[in-house]
DNA sequence: TTTTTAACTTGCGCCAGCGCAAAGACAAAA
DNA sequence: TTTTGTCTTTGCGCTGGCGCAAGTTAAAAA
């Protein structure tokens, strides 16, 4: 568990004396499956790092659509704007897609560790440095892109992510229902049905319940790239 | 001039020590109109702050198009990245609308001032974090919103940063081309001016070439927030 | 095993918005 | 004043993708 800390994006480089600091201001936290975190708008009290689990980042509209953002991994760190002023609100709601477990350090602690160890503010402008790139790169792609790309690049993300090597492919490793993919890539869960099902009539991927195998990832790259038009 | 840098976003709330190694390590820097301060990719060596002018954050896609991310008035901050890791590439391009002047900072000396005061880097944060509560924004009006809804909203934000109360209403004070608006919006330049149109003859709007001008600012407000569809 | 629940597929109709082309309207330069 | 370049409008055709409804499949619960 240190060691997933220590990794952690948030804490990497810590000088031990302030690390075992680290250790000894964290509060656990545990949340299962469909629990919240936090909620988009609640004031942004703690940072935190998950230990296991995995976290979908969300937000909702005002009729109900949801619009999924990320799905993080143990190791990876949410919610750390709470290192400012607490008055802010999350930007978005931290949903647990199963059983969670998290580390969280409040802003009073953030801030005074941030002020021992200025490589934490660093880490925390990293963390939303990256995070503001891939939002940018998704812009792009809903603006540009055809919504057949945009699936070809989430899944292309997602296996990435967790793919799984296995022996007709990468398999994307836990279930994945037709609706996050059309939460990650703004789209229906139709036109994703539609969409993946040619995909599996052209032998580019194989796809299952809640489950979807990438068997040629060159083709993806192809049609997320726009080189090739079906 | 001082005024301004000490009430940018960046500098705000620095002790007057420290605010005095702020002036003595900027670089003045100054862009004629359509020239760029960087482009998108470029090392991060440097973070702005804008004095006079007017500068557009954007991104070009591989096909050519372009997304406008923001428009940037004095006294803001842009390029704020450079506080972190000078090898992380700008993750947008700032382009000067009209002659444009900034004082600049390098990455070693903004590190040094962030050390000294560590409201530095706050404040890069909190910069980081509206901007992604912005981009959330605008993810989520992407994937939901209908186009009408889009431009609707790009024009009250506009109106509130540069709206000028004339007789017939808030005219939004520079010059602002259709295809200006399109890049905000994710649209076309046909369907923003078919829409100005229709709002026009509804007398919502007055138009004219690079103008714009709000006659009815709850019109637009309720376009935007779908709470009446034409 | 049967039942229930949730995920997924598929056909069909529809329309918002795109893309193009051609023409019109300004503004600045010559 | 005329010219030139840029910005804008508008007609027309087209289609990607949405929305719904009805049916199918598969997993989980009873």
């Amino acid at each position: 568990m240190q060691e997933l800390i220590r990794q952690s994006s948030l804490f990497k480089d810590v000088g031990s004396d302030v690390f075992a600091q680290v250790l000894e201001t964290c509060i656990p936290r545990s949340v299962e499956e469909d629990g919240f975190f936090f909620m988009q708008g609640d004031a942004a009290s703690h940072a935190f790092v998950l230990l296991e689990g995995r976290v979908k980042m969300l937000q909702i509209t005002p009729n109900g659509q949801q619009i999924t953002l990320r799905i993080l991994t143990p190791g990876q760190t949410y919610g750390g704007i709470a290192i400012l002023n607490p008055l802010e609100g999350y930007p978005a709601t931290a949903q647990a897609m199963e059983n969670s477990t998290a580390l969280a350090w409040d802003t009073a602690h953030l801030r005074k560790l941030a002020e021992m160890e200025p490589s934490i503010s660093l880490n925390a402008m990293q963390l939303m440095h990256a995070y503001i790139t891939e939002l940018q790169e998704r812009q792009k792609a809903l603006v540009t892109d055809r919504v057949e790309q945009r699936i070809a690049r989430i899944l292309m993300k997602l296996a990435s992510q967790y793919g799984k090597k296995v022996e007709e492919g990468v398999l994307i490793n836990f279930p994945l229902t037709r609706k996050d993919i059309a939460e990650m890539s703004g789209t229906t869960l139709f036109t994703v049905s539609r969409t993946l099902k040619e995909w599996e009539r052209q032998g580019m991927v194989k796809i299952g319940r809640e489950k979807v195998c990438i068997c040629k990832p060159h083709g993806l790259v192809s049609l997320a790239d726009d080189l090739v038009r079906r």
